[in-house]
RNA sequence: GCCGACAUAGCUCAGGGGUAGAGCAACUGAUUCGUAAUCAGUAGGUCCUCGGUUCAAUUCCGAGUGUCGGCACCA
């Protein structure tokens, strides 16, 4: 005798167990066809799954946000089916919904290329014609397993043998087709629509793992309908215009070459940008009590014996022999037993920690070769690092003040939001559990006295301790680690680091590893995408165009640009025999923030004509004006907010 | 590193077993023009590298390198 209670409130009793599809048809016919599945207690299952008791259900619909997670992973299904009647032979794995779509792994011989596409989407829309119901059975595991294995998918029968044994296993049918799936799914494959597109095939390790063998993923997209999927088609295209590695051609920024893949050529114009990011990132490190040094390069492998990066990451260093040395060097991959030395150097008192010590390191790890991506991930790279000397109890307020100081430089370039997530400890590590429990103790402790809230990256920390991982997005939807903070209890100990604490004794310091973009190439990619290629005016690499309209006002150009030279802004003088329309045209292409336009009147009344990117509006102002009001707006913020106090 | 695709002028791309083409950019000349492309002309290539097949390879085949999309990796 279940009663339903339904999210207005109210109560529908039933003389005996009921599906959704009969609840649903009970409260009318507009809800029985809206309704695709249900959260049955605040559990999302078929529509056609018996209520026995008493339960409160919610409808979902096609508006619902629960819906578009089902489109996509039932897109999946009917993928699977039309791959398999076209490929006899291929294997199914599994195929879930991700963001933005799904993906289906499969097991052929033969990968498929974006030519099949037509041909799978075509099927594709006859087996949603078809309308086939989502049919839910529960079965026995060991005649699940045998079902698989007689049908020569092996893959699914190990997925079920690997289910833990208190699992239901449930299979999924669609018509003839049959899945081994958890559910819950639309009514039919009519549900799923016409909103969806094949976008791309690429290998895939059989469950993310290297030693397996490699299956073929085939990714696509599908959305509740047309319009939503154009609009996302659209966003993809317009994220391609702002991929960093177009603009940084475009802008002519940087470039890469064949002889040294992974390592960047900065142009002027892209080394104008890191210097300026470089010089913020240095103001506000001075300003916040770092001190900043400089380490070597190439470094005699037993330093990196002793710090455990040898035998860590010995095949990810690039190594450097000379004839007559009998030391093999390396090139440093991190900074961090570098900085140790300098702190041994000497004896250290309690009085002197925490000790902030910064260095822009440049660093050169052998990234594999299929990891390398535009300036994002490369071999050479230079980070923001630091590390900070400290005891025990100061590792809480030390990490709040880093947290503080992160958030602030990244509101600077323009995120306002960012993910935090806190890696703890990796199966291969070095120190023993005592020390873990500690220094995850420490670093929980730490966020919770900080305000940090963070999602948990279970096994993902460093060899030597746990770490908050601060991660942005690209263009592309693609997430990439910038900020870090690393607590330590290991590497002090293994290079022997120690200071003199309050009672004369002998005590090791905890080292935090932190930095704040990360490397330079990464953060200076994203930035790029983040801004489009449109930077603030702090940031731009070219401040000001000076155009001239007339050969006879260029004299007055060439002053002008002078002029604002002088206050520190950085400006091209565009002289060239073009009409102003082409002038504003192409500057305008590259993202030059500021045009200033000088002609004759210009010139006879000493005054320039302001023209800012993406407007139309021209401000005419005396020389002596804009240079005052540009050189002001062209203040990084730090410099601004130490200008003026209040705010 | 693994799976797949791709590599032709500075850029975007077309082409194809008989040593290559467009648009834009560049250069030269004319034009002196008021807020997103002035006109005309000129020049520009180891068709990624190495090997093989062939009378002949940039084109077909193989290997390598790099790039791109994923996966794996990321101190």
């Amino acid at each position: 005798m279940p009663a339903i209670t339904l999210p207005d409130g109210s109560v529908r009793r039933f003389d005996g167990p009921v599906t959704g599809t009969e609840v649903a048809a009970s409260i009318g016919p507009g809800l029985a066809r809206a309704a695709l599945a249900m959260k049955l207690d605040g559990q999302l299952v078929d529509l056609s799954r018996s209520i026995e008791d008493d339960a409160a259900i919610v409808f979902v619909t096609r508006k619902d946000p629960d819906a578009l997670g089902m489109i996509r992973h039932d897109t999946a299904h009917v993928l699977a089916e039309a791959v398999q009647s076209l490929y006899p032979g291929t294997q199914v794995t599994i195929g879930p919904s991700i963001e933005n779509g799904f993906y289906y792994d499969f097991a052929r011989n033969e990968p498929f290329t974006p030519e099949d596409f037509p041909a799978i989407e075509a099927r594709m829309r006859e087996i949603i014609g078809r309308n086939a119901a989502f049919e839910r059975e529960v079965w026995d595991r060991d005649e699940a397993i045998a079902f698989f294995e007689t049908k020569g998918e092996r893959y699914k029968a190990e997925l079920i043998r690997d289910l833990p044994g208190t699992e239901t296993i449930t299979m999924y049918k669609q018509g003839d087709w049959i899945d081994l799936c958890r559910g819950p799914h639309m009514r039919g494959t009519g549900d799923v629509g016409t909103a969806f597109k094949l976008q791309k095939v690429a290998g895939a390790y059989w469950r993310g793992d290297h030693r397996n063998p490699m299956l073929t993923r085939i990714y696509g997209t599908a959305w509740r309908d047309q319009k939503e999927l154009d609009a996302y088609l659209q966003q993809l295209e317009e994220a391609e215009r702002r991929d960093h590695r177009r603009l940084g051609r475009e802008m002519d920024l940087f470039h890469i070459q064949e002889e040294a893949a992974g390592s960047i050529f900065w142009h002027p114009k892209g080394w104008k940008l890191y210097r300026a990011a470089e010089s913020y990132v240095r103001r506000r490190q001075d300003a916040a009590g770092y001190v900043e040094v400089k380490t070597p390069q190439l470094v005699d492998r037993v330093l990196w014996e002793r710090s455990g990066h040898w035998d860590k990451y010995r095949e990810h260093m690039f190594v450097a022999h000379v004839e007559d040395e009998k030391r093999t060097l390396a090139l440093k991959p991190m900074n961090c037993p570098c900085h140790v030395q300098i702190f041994n150097h000497g004896l250290r008192s309690y009085r002197e920690l925490p000790l902030r010590m910064a260095e822009f390191g440049a660093c050169h790890r052998y990234e594999p070769s299929g990891a390398l991506h535009g300036i994002m991930r490369v071999r050479g790279f230079t980070q923001d690092d630091a590390h900070i000397f400290c005891t025990p109890d100061q590792i809480a307020d030390e990490t709040a003040k880093f947290v503080d100081l992160l958030s602030s430089v990244y509101r600077d370039f323009g995120f306002d939001s960012f993910r935090v997530k806190f890696a703890d400890r990796p199966d291969e590590r070095a120190g023993d559990d005592a020390t873990w429990d500690r220094a995850e103790g420490a670093l929980r402790e730490a966020c919770a006295m900080a305000g940090v809230e963070y999602e948990l990256n279970p096994g993902e920390g460093a060899f030597y301790g746990p770490k908050l991982e601060f991660v942005l997005r690209d263009a592309i939807g693609r997430d990439w680690q910038c900020g870090t903070l690393q607590v330590d209890f290991v590497l002090p100990d293994r290079l022997d680091a120690s200071y003199i604490a309050d009672d004369s004794s002998r005590q090791r310091p905890v080292m935090l590893h932190r930095a704040i973009l990360g490397s330079f190439e990464r953060f200076l990619g994203i930035l790029i995408e983040q801004y489009a290629g449109r930077f603030p005016l702090w940031l731009a690499p070219v401040q000001l165009v000076v155009a001239s309209i007339v050969t006879d006002a260029e004299p007055y150009a060439e002053e002008v640009a002078e002029a604002f030279r002088a206050r520190g802004l950085s400006v091209v003088v565009d002289g060239r025999n073009e009409k102003i329309n082409a002038k504003i045209r192409e500057h305008s292409l590259q993202h030059v923030p500021i045009i200033a336009v000088v002609g004759r009147k210009e010139a006879e009344g000493r005054t320039v004509a302001l023209r800012r990117l993406g407007g139309q509006a021209q401000e005419v102002l005396s020389l002596a004006e804009a240079l005052d009001g540009l050189a002001l707006e062209a203040m990084p913020p730090d410099i601004v907010r130490s200008a003026t106090p209040n705010r």
